[in-house]
DNA sequence: ATGAGCTAGCTTTTT
DNA sequence: GCTAGCTCAT
């Protein structure tokens, strides 16, 4: 007998979300309203109905935790029937499945490093350098996102159209170009090309496309509204078969353009997939109906939306608070008082306080401190971001694959070997002239004897040791783990870090404890290496009650009791960035983010903002954010903490016009006059 | 080959 | 006002 019963608790149009498993399917899901649940249940429906095994359902996410959580999700269902999901994961890490296979097609091997951006970015730089290209006038990091943007396009260096308007593209084109096989020689790729080679791999060799494209029966893809181009087009290859591709999105929610997401594969996706059936999920379980409307009457201001009604059979709740301070130091004061007081009734970890840029959190943090109110701030540096984590990551990496010269460089040196800046350009450009490793240069040049003698006693030594490691590793069969803290007490990395006592080093080591812990969890070095590459944090703090800090952007996914939102002051929200590079495309977003930010919130919303702050070294004056007006009256309860007998002509609706000059000399005047009255 | 000293830039950051 | 990243001097 068939258990159905997971299907007994969804609504109409969740159960028909979930039934509707043939053809093209669009599925609108708004704010809370249970969008991961449609896609686990129909992922255990197609099971379950037998439509197809475990192995020939894709199931594609952005984020390794919503892959983590939909596998979780999926189990609690079907149990051990759950386990052949070999499908489900990030866009990323599916592709680089599936390159790993057929790395040959695009001249890789198998074992292919993957780099991230700060290996990206070095790379450019030494191409910069070779090229004699001037980084103080053309900078590293526009190199580097016009790349980005290419092979979001789909463009390999031979398919690059300039934009005729840019004439510095053409510079670009040439780095694009050496860049693009310098990855092949160390056999590396970057995030981009995972993808892109996939796509390339699938145009090229139409028998591959379709073992893949026969082999998935039904294709499920969450957050659809984030995808960017190349992405769509890798969708559009694997569901070419079938043609059973179902997208989960909400185009409220789309973030992420400035990271290639392109909104329009969400609003055309029934352009793109013929006969695309569209539902719809408005019922919203999170939030009060006070905390929808707010929300929903603020993005009913975007012109670019699918639209809809989200509605809640729950109850009015408490009115969104709108608060208003005199400065960033009573936000966080009162904000504190108002957490105190919430804490009767919610627990630490169920509220939040969510802000636009990171630097806002410094004043909670500091207030909490005073007060000894534990907090947890999400985001930030992230884990295998650290630069000793990553020095770790780069010793197994030119253990394991010897190609790897970014790795190479990274550790000549570290600890010091008395290699320096001379010496390492030396290697460079033997290596260079020689189409060689900087591996095997190093060597060369010793035979050669042209190195300078200190300078060959280390390097001699550390060339010996990775040898030694690598015979460990291949031949002894030692294990990941033991392999790591051999490198380390060999190479001198411990001794370095034991040397100098301070709070950072203390920290450093127990970052690599960390580190060797976390690589428990996987079998092997090349199943570490892959997570490593592919991740960004190690799952872990959310032990004891904190209150939580983090970004708008960080808080998408997830939802608490109660969410304070700070800091709603024009030129910070909506930032005034954005507005400058993307003008009216940039105010949508951010008023996407904004509804993100609300709709975070169960029960209780706190917005606010201050009159006052201390920003890039200035205290400057700050006008409430536009997005302030734009909410419903009859949702809100406005709160002024400012003294009223001395200011006497302060509005809470300041009528100024936002659209000409922000700092025009009237309103400063204006500011001038408010603050003399205080 | 390390550190003092200066300058520029300062949003978000799923992989 | 802070800091990363580079330059120049030791």
């Amino acid at each position: 007998m068939l258990n159905l019963e997971y299907l007994n608790d969804l609504n109409e149009a969740q159960n028909e979300a979930v039934s509707y498993i043939d053809g093209p399917l669009l599925i609108v899901a708004g704010a809370g309203s249970g969008k991961t649940k449609v896609l686990t249940s129909r992922i255990a429906y197609m099971i379950k109905q037998k439509r197809a095994f475990p192995n020939q359902i894709l199931a594609v996410t952005f984020t390794n935790k919503a892959a983590k959580e939909m596998q979780n999700r999926v189990s609690k269902i079907l149990g051990k029937e759950a386990t052949g999901l070999s499908w489900l994961g990030t866009f990323h890490s599916i592709s680089a499945k599936i390159l790993r296979k057929h790395a040959q097609a695009v001249g890789l091997k198998s074992n292919f490093s993957i780099i991230d951006q700060d290996d990206q970015l070095r790379l450019i730089k030494n191409i910069s350098k070779a090229e004699n290209i001037d980084i103080k006038k053309i900078s590293p990091n526009v190199i580097l996102s016009t790349i980005d943007r290419w092979k979001n396009k789909g463009w390999y260096p031979d398919d690059v159209i300039l934009n005729k308007r840019d004439h510095l593209e053409k510079n670009f084109l040439e780095i694009y170009k050496i860049y693009q096989n310098k990855l092949i020689d160390l056999n590396s790729t970057d995030f981009g090309d995972l993808i892109l080679h996939c796509v390339k791999i699938f145009e090229r060799n139409k028998d591959i496309e379709e073992i893949y494209s026969k082999n998935f029966k039904y294709i499920l893809v969450d957050e659809y509204q984030d995808t960017n181009h190349i992405q769509s087009k890798w969708l559009l290859s694997l569901a070419k078969y079938h043609n059973n591709i179902s997208c989960v999105g909400d185009d409220d929610q789309s973030i992420y353009s400035w990271r290639g997401a392109e909104i329009k594969n969400f609003l055309e996706f029934d352009k793109i997939y013929e006969n695309t059936k569209i539902i719809r999920l408005e019922k919203n379980y999170r939030s009060t109906q006070n905390i929808l409307s707010v929300a929903s009457k603020l993005i009913e201001n975007n012109q670019s939306r699918v639209g809809k009604n989200l509605f809640t059979n729950g109850e009015n709740g408490d009115l969104v608070s709108l608060n208003c301070y005199r400065s960033v130091k009573d936000e966080a004061t009162d904000i504190s008082d108002k957490i105190e007081k919430y804490k009767k009734d919610f627990s630490l970890n169920n509220m939040a306080i969510l802000v636009r840029a990171i630097f806002q959190t410094r004043e909670f943090e500091e207030r909490f401190l005073k007060i000894g109110l534990p907090y947890r701030i999400i985001g930030g540096i992230k884990f295998y971001e650290r630069a000793e984590i990553k020095d770790c990551i780069a010793y197994l990496k030119i253990v394991h694959q010897d190609q790897d010269d970014l790795s190479f460089e990274r550790i000549i040196n570290v600890p010091k070997r008395s290699i320096g800046e001379t010496s390492l350009k030396q290697i460079n450009e033997f290596a260079k002239n020689n189409k060689i490793t900087l591996e095997a240069a190093a060597k060369k040049l010793i035979e050669k004897n042209e190195i300078k003698p200190k300078t060959k006693l280390g390097l001699i030594t550390l060339l010996n040791q990775i040898e030694k490691w690598r015979n460990d590793f291949v031949n002894k069969k030692i294990g990941h783990i033991k392999l790591l803290q051999i490198i380390l007490d060999e190479s001198g990395y411990s001794q370095m870090l034991k040397n100098k006592k301070d709070l950072e080093n203390e920290n450093r080591i127990e970052n690599i404890k960390e580190l060797l812990s976390a690589m428990k969890d996987f079998d092997n070095l090349e199943s570490f290496l892959e997570h490593v590459s592919l991740a960004t944090s190690i799952d872990k703090n959310w032990e004891g009650d904190k209150i939580n800090l983090m970004s708008m952007h960080a808080s998408k996914g997830l939802e608490f009791d109660v969410v304070f939102l700070p800091g709603w002051e024009e030129g910070l929200f909506p930032h005034q960035k954005s507005i400058e590079e993307k003008g009216e495309k940039g105010l949508e977003e951010e008023r996407r983010l904004a509804y993100v930010g609300i709709t975070r919130a169960k029960k209780i919303a706190n917005i606010s903002f201050s009159m006052n702050r201390f920003y890039q070294g200035d205290w400057i004056d700050c006008l409430a954010s536009r997005f302030i007006d734009e909410l419903p009256e009859e949702n809100l309860k406005k709160n002024n903490h400012i003294n009223h007998d001395q200011i006497e002509d302060f509005e809470f609706n300041q009528d100024v016009e936002f659209d000409g000059e922000i700092q025009s000399p009237g309103w400063k005047r204006y500011q001038k006059k408010l603050k003399s009255n205080r």
